[in-house]
RNA sequence: GGCGCCAUGGCCAAGUGGUAAGGCAGAGCUCUGCAAAAGCUCCACCGCCGGUUCGAAUCCGACUGGCGCCUCCA
């Protein structure tokens, strides 16, 4: 059984036995800007739970948002003499790039914020309609104190919250703490007709409106960065529950801490990015989810050079385990693994709310088995396409890692070929002279009975 | 100030009552013409103090150190 630690209830949940179609919702990015490592995470760590969900039997109903119209945006078009449409669409298509070098599955629904303005609107009305929200000079804001159990997932009680000296009070709300469904447009913006006037959404509603809209009143699994429980996610329960009046509006709420740089948090407010792309760029995949994988997804990870390094390695190793040949015939007797038994232990720690650290220890050791097997001879095709199926549920791909440069690539076959030349005529010496000298230029040598393979390290 | 989290070997990181997974790095050995890869072996008593218990990294309390959210943020 699989259990997920719920955000709201800080216990582990459980979701109905397959067969059983999951509805997940993971909140998106503003694509106002190139991606970082950091977002790699939830794509990461999301993309494994519903590889997992899918391995137990589950189908799974998967809906990320762009939110494509803010304040951000707006200001960044403004500033760069683009509008707000080509900027979030650069980004947002850049991102899905992102994902798919990250051997991420394709979300069943990307929907856009600006292109569910009428669903936005409608759950918008409902809520003024149920005196949940009011309008005020244009803009429509959520009455906060109109129910009690604000603050339930962030754990927050409304008069701290006031207390906070850094709630900016503006006069169009009732309260301080009331949070904008519509904002009234100002010269310049880009808008959509309301009941209200002409204007665009707020920060929030478009999450509630899409969830609603793509997965229906009550879903299962609602994740994202921890960063947004508040007030993002609070503000969603609000007003998803205050609409539908139906609770839970999400049965699991799942958080993943955030990447930190050194001592803060990777964020492009504090300015401490390093990119997405160029990380898989020198790293490859498997790389990066090793190195997200390699911790629990609520235990904060820090990035460091040498941390990436070492998963590059350790990815290595297990890419290796998974493609490896036989050495001579490898038609002994069947590796003694007990594929039940690892598929058990790598289960029981996906179940135990995704503890990717210890099935990755499961996959390592299998690796260790599959290379233990190959060296004596033993048939480990078995247990080598056991470690491809649950290297598969993390979405390794267990490709080489990404090359720098082709343009070497002839020159490097050629000297490879004479050295293999002068190792047939034994000149050790002068073999040896070639294989140091590509050392040193970072190409590594590995002779086999088959002939000679090398790659860049 | 409010809410919450963390502290395990050189680095990263599992483990939440019965005596420390795994990865990286390091040492020795095997294999290899030499290497690489791989295999084998070795390498920790868990921030500090006190308590509970037959027994604690694991529970309770205090302390020290670090972090997150409360504001846009994955």
């Amino acid at each position: 059984m699989i259990r997920l630690l719920d955000t709201l209830t800080n216990e582990p949940q459980e979701l109905p036995p397959p067969p059983y179609d999951v509805k997940l919702y993971v909140c998106g990015i503003t694509p106002y800007a190139g991606s970082h490592i950091g977002h790699a995470v939830p794509v990461v760590v999301f993309d494994v739970l519903r590889r997992y969900l899918e391995y137990r039997g589950y189908t799974v109903r998967h809906v990320t948002n762009f939110t494509d119209i803010d304040d951000k945006l707006i200001d960044r078009a403004l500033q760069q003499g683009t509008t707000v449409k080509a900027l979030a669409d650069q980004f947002s298509a850049q991102y899905l790039a992102s994902l798919k070098r990250l051997n991420a599955l394709e979300a069943t629904v990307y929907p856009r914020a600006t292109e569910e303005i009428g669903g936005i609107v409608m759950v918008i009305a409902g809520l003024v309609e149920k005196g949940f929200a009011y309008e005020s000079g244009g803009d429509v804001y959520y009455r906060v104190r109109q129910k009690a159990d604000y603050g339930k997932l962030s754990k927050r009680n409304i008069d701290d919250l006031l207390s906070g000296a850094r709630i900016d009070p503006t006069e169009l709300k009732d309260d301080p703490l009331d949070f904008a469904l519509w904002k009234g447009t100002k010269p310049g913006e880009p808008s959509w007709p309301s009941p209200w006037g002409p204007g665009r959404p707020g920060w929030h509603i478009e999450c509630s409106a899409m969830a609603l809209g793509h997965l229906g009143e009550q879903i299962d699994i609602h994740g994202g960065g921890a960063d947004l429980i508040f007030p993002h996610h609070e503000n969603e329960i609000a007003q998803s529950e205050a609409f539908t009046g139906k609770a839970p509006f999400a049965r699991i709420w799942m958080h993943n801490a955030l990447l930190r740089l050194g001592a803060e948090k990777m964020s492009k407010s504090v300015g401490n990015i390093i990119g997405l792309d160029e990380v898989l760029d020198s790293h490859g995949a498997d790389a990066v989810r090793l190195f997200i994988l390699g911790s629990q997804y609520r235990s904060p990870v820090t990035y460091t050079e040498e941390a990436l390094e070492a998963a590059k390695v350790g990815a290595e190793r297990l890419r290796e385990a998974a493609m490896a040949t036989a050495r001579g015939t490898g038609g002994g007797a069947v590796a003694p693994i007990d594929a039940e038994q690892v598929r058990a232990e790598f289960t029981a720690a996906m179940d135990d709310d995704l503890n990717t650290s210890k099935a990755l220890a499961v996959l390592f050791e299998l690796a260790r088995g599959v290379n233990r097997a190959r060296d004596e001879g033993q048939n480990f095709r078995p247990a080598r396409a056991l470690l491809r199926e649950l290297g598969g549920v993390l979405g390794l791909t267990f490709a080489a890692p990404p090359a720098a440069s082709q343009e070497a690539t002839p020159f490097v076959e050629l000297l490879v070929q004479l050295r293999t030349e002068l190792r047939a005529a034994k000149q050790w010496a002068l073999a040896d002279r070639v294989r140091d000298g590509l050392t040193e230029l970072g190409i590594e040598l590995k002779d086999s009975p088959e002939g000679t393979t090398w790659r860049r390290t």
